[in-house]
DNA sequence: CGGATTTGACCAGCGC
DNA sequence: GCGCTGGTCAAATCCG
């Protein structure tokens, strides 16, 4: 909030350039992007500011590999096609892997850590920002898979004798916009906000932070959109080592219990199920659309051809209509898949692990 | 008092 | 090589 204005000074000093940059870039870069708006969700937050003990969001946040995006993090049915954006993005996964991927990416590897060897950015020029790239160069290291994420975490506490012949390894990222009025979304995780940074082209401020449990190097970056300051963009990187700290009390019984912590505080907040790491099945998933998973959900989605940059990677909109309860809502929304997705893009498979 | 946030400084990667 | 920028550190500060 305030903090914002804070940032004015510098924000002149970026105030002009080049256009669409921050998260925009990013985003690309990641390969995934989602637009899901949020009403006020997470005013709440109240309580020991930012740090951010709220519940609720995604308890996925096992981020397994941001390349693949959520498609694969969303063990549900697939869907035909979503947008040329989600075809892209997921192709990077798939059998159509950019280049630079195709080399490094030997093939598909079963185990979910290893998933995140297979990130790189969708479209070629999301190295702007997004390191993702480089993970493909730590290849190995990545493969060690979140452990590594703890080493590495560690390692960058002494920063200062950081090895120097190595680039800075770069966890997996998942970057979704979130219409919200709050910046730091309740995603059931607590973080600790360790740094802010004025985004450059951008009026409002990068927040970064950290998730508080030892051993989890997970981070996330929060900014809000400069083209539109109702959406927030939140950029996830690295996957979790743990639980959500927050029980999924108000779960929906209907999701397979996998999913079901992470959407369980739906209610209150933006969730996104927990990954499945089912590398394996990242030929059935490919086009799944992430959002399926939301029919679980009391919410109206409607995809959304509006993005950040219109180029590689898919919007979605996902309004929640917190005048009626939720149950309401869901009850409207029959639970289908169909209520969510446009029936043409729905193809089916139910099967895979999501009985919906 | 302990934990979280703020914020200036520092470092590394990248483009020119 | 230099400057810009993103990302992180860490001391200071805030807050319950």
């Amino acid at each position: 909030m305030r903090k914002y204005m804070d940032n004015k000074k510098e924000e002149l000093k970026f105030e002009n350039s080049m256009s669409n940059s921050t998260f925009s870039d990013e985003i690309q870069g990641n390969s995934f992007a989602a637009f899901f708006d949020m009403p006020t969700c997470d005013q709440q937050g109240g309580g020991g500011g930012g740090g951010g003990d709220q519940k609720g969001f995604m308890d996925l946040l096992g981020i397994p590999e941001y390349n693949q995006s959520l498609l694969d993090w969303f063990p549900t049915p697939s869907t035909t096609t979503t947008t040329t954006a989600t075809t892209t993005a997921t192709a990077t996964t798939t059998t159509t892997m950019p280049p630079q991927q195709q080399q490094q990416q030997p093939q598909e590897q079963p185990l979910p850590e290893s998933s995140e060897v297979l990130n790189t950015p969708a479209t070629p020029n999301s190295s702007s920002i997004s390191s993702s790239s480089n993970e493909a160069a730590n290849e190995e290291q990545i493969k060690a898979g979140h452990e590594e994420d703890q080493d590495q975490e560690k390692t960058k506490k002494q920063l200062k004798p950081k090895k120097k012949n190595q680039k800075r390894q770069r966890e997996p990222r998942f970057a979704f916009m979130t219409k919200s009025e709050v910046d730091h979304l309740d995603d059931g995780y607590r973080w600790r906000k360790y740094g802010q940074k004025a985004v450059k082209n951008s009026p409002y401020p990068r927040s970064y932070y950290r998730c508080t449990t030892t051993g989890c190097g997970v981070k996330k970056r929060v900014e809000r959109s400069s083209d539109d300051p109702s959406i927030v963009v939140t950029t996830y990187e690295g996957q979790h080592t743990h639980p959500s700290p927050v029980t999924p009390r108000g779960s929906i019984g209907i999701m397979p219990e996998a999913t079901a912590a992470g959407f369980g505080a739906m209610t209150s907040s933006f969730v996104i199920p927990q990954p499945q790491y089912q590398q394996q099945h990242h030929h059935h998933l490919l086009q799944q659309h992430p959002y399926m998973y939301s029919s679980q959900l009391p919410l109206n989605i409607s995809t959304s051809t509006t993005n950040l940059n219109s180029s590689s990677f898919p919007t979605f909109i996902q309004e929640r209509h917190f005048g009626t309860s939720p149950s309401a809502s869901l009850l409207r929304d029959h639970g289908l898949l169909q209520d969510i997705v446009p029936s043409q893009m729905i193809r089916k498979e139910p099967k895979e692990e999501y009985n919906g």
